[in-house]
DNA sequence: TCGGCTTTTGGTAGCGCTACCAAACAATCA
DNA sequence: TGATTGTTTGGTAGCGCTACCAAAAGCCGA
């Protein structure tokens, strides 16, 4: 009828049908059943997301941006969590599948073999995001683990100190972080001034707790540890936290970089040297090469690297 | 056909068509169109859920409960933002209604007039969490907000402290329970004994800089404050983080309850005392409820408390 | 062997939309 | 005026499943 065609495209039926149509709307309450719609069009308008957990402060803002910027353009989003497991993973990506979302992004999960497969065989666009991995199964938005374990370690040097250390979750990205970092520490532009670096994970997700924790492991391995770099900012916290509580001056005796520039970075107390990631922009390109993408429109650029940026603060 | 069967319920089939299909899906790379599925079936098996915010943890653990429990069940979760504002409100319950999700679930939300009447017009299950409001559009989940004014007004009179300062949101749900903070303290059960009380507002969502702007404003406002009920941990962190920088100990000069016990709660120093909500309780039985109820189960106990209680460590 | 009974299997219709096409109508020009 | 183009409107088919029913098959005791 002209009755879907002045609910969706309004600009091209008559004022009078259009009015005729809204009353008739108006009058009985009618919400077009998208279910349908999207059976007959083959368009869902909406989005898959997967993450590791949501409890976790790390993919919230980019979670944020991706529900606000599909909202924008009459997308919804759908929401899994992958666990830090991989065994529920593949099930959950059936049951995406299943959707026919119209896009699938994937907030720092690497897929199984198996999973990758099925993902390319659905012919769902894909963004990965978080991690610029090498080879990307289609779309990709993220940052260089290496890069930033590299200029920290850079930046620590820099600034005299010699015994480092590296506090991660015990994960895929953390894990490659890490070993970034030490290579950086040990054989980077800085190279042969770094002393000695350590390296202890946390259980993920991170808490302020297992950061504490974690500076207590740190100091019995290396007691003289002068800097530490935290794979998130809650973790920091832990870590200056626990400093106080054992009469280390932060960042005299130990300095400290955070990563994420969460909202309490800033004012806590010493405020949090950190490494600042714009999710915010990680979640709208994700949306808008999604949206782009199942509108028909090419995507030229679907390989973003959205960079990073150390915070000065006073932990470090 | 008998595929269809095969698939959702392999129970009622025998064991050679099974495997039949069982081989054809697994060679093919089939993954049934849960679309088409719910158009013919009338239950979409997704459920929604609507926060104001996701980047507040107040919801976090909630919302991440809802998904491990619906994916328990074989449901999917989507998830919308309304802001702390309510005009955008309209439209994505809208945007819910048609997708027909097989429940709506809503944290501490309260729907305008127009949105309730579409939410019961649509026949939709709706669970209202977050806030035991007295007149639920269908079930509930949630808890007093009044009561745990109460409750911690009483607790600060009974430790001895009488003038009294509350920083919260600048909405609906932080409102009630300041009201209520401030009825309980000057005529509730400890009547008499608290000199005065001061409320302050922050814009949502709460940010430990906001605390810590609010808690000077608290102190330009009553200066002997010596109390104050902060409506996050988030929050209270931030005070607490002022009050060390303007030289108050906490609790002796200076006692502070947050509310919420997130993570950091017992990690931080001094460790916060704070109310504590079984959140996770709360998304499961929402979730289990909207399940029952769309597997045409009467669901007994629709409306439920879950109660509140006071973790008492350094801060107060 | 046969009628009743239960279990398993296959066919048909239809969920509520949109894509696609054809018909009707309006506008423009020779 | 009629032919030609462009715009608006309505009809039909079908998206890929499941509900429902009827037919077929297996099972038992008489």
């Amino acid at each position: 009828m002209s009755v879907s065609r002045a609910l969706n495209t309004p600009e091209q039926v008559s004022a009078a049908i259009l009015a005729k149509v809204r009353a008739a709307v108006e009058s009985t309450g009618y919400v077009a059943n998208r279910v349908a719609g999207s059976l007959a069009s083959q368009r869902s308008r909406l989005v898959a997301a997967v993450v590791p957990s949501i409890a976790g402060p790390v993919f919230q803002e980019m979670v944020q941006s991706l529900i606000a910027e599909l909202a924008a353009r009459d997308h919804q989003l759908m929401l899994g969590q992958s666990g830090y497991g991989t065994q529920k993973e593949d099930a959950l990506l059936d049951a995406i599948i299943g959707r026919r979302p119209d896009g699938i992004v994937l907030g720092g999960v690497v897929p199984s073999a198996a999973g990758r497969r099925r993902l390319v065989a659905s012919g769902i666009p894909v963004v990965e995001t978080w991690d610029m991995v090498q080879d990307p199964i289609d779309m990709l938005v993220g940052f260089s683990h290496e890069a930033i374990a590299t200029a920290v370690a850079t930046f620590l040097i820099e600034r005299g100190r010699r015994r480092l250390g590296f506090i991660g979750g015990n994960h895929e990205r953390a894990a490659r972080r890490a070993s970034a970092f030490v290579d950086s520490a040990l054989r980077g532009p800085a190279r042969g001034r770094a002393v000695a670096v350590q390296v202890e994970t946390v259980v993920a997700p991170a808490t302020v707790r297992s950061g504490r924790q974690a500076l207590g492991e740190m100091l019995r391995h290396q007691p003289e540890t002068d800097a530490i770099f935290c794979s998130s900012d809650v973790l920091a916290l832990g870590v200056v936290t626990e400093a106080a509580a054992r009469g280390l001056r932060v960042p005299q005796d130990l300095a400290v970089v955070g990563f994420g520039d969460l909202d309490f970075a800033a004012d806590v107390s010493p405020s949090l040297t950190t490494v600042r990631i714009d999710s915010t922009r990680i979640g709208q390109l994700a949306a808008r090469f999604i949206v782009s993408r199942s509108e028909g429109l090419e995507v030229e650029e679907a390989k973003v690297d959205v960079g990073f940026s150390i915070v000065t603060r006073e932990s470090a």
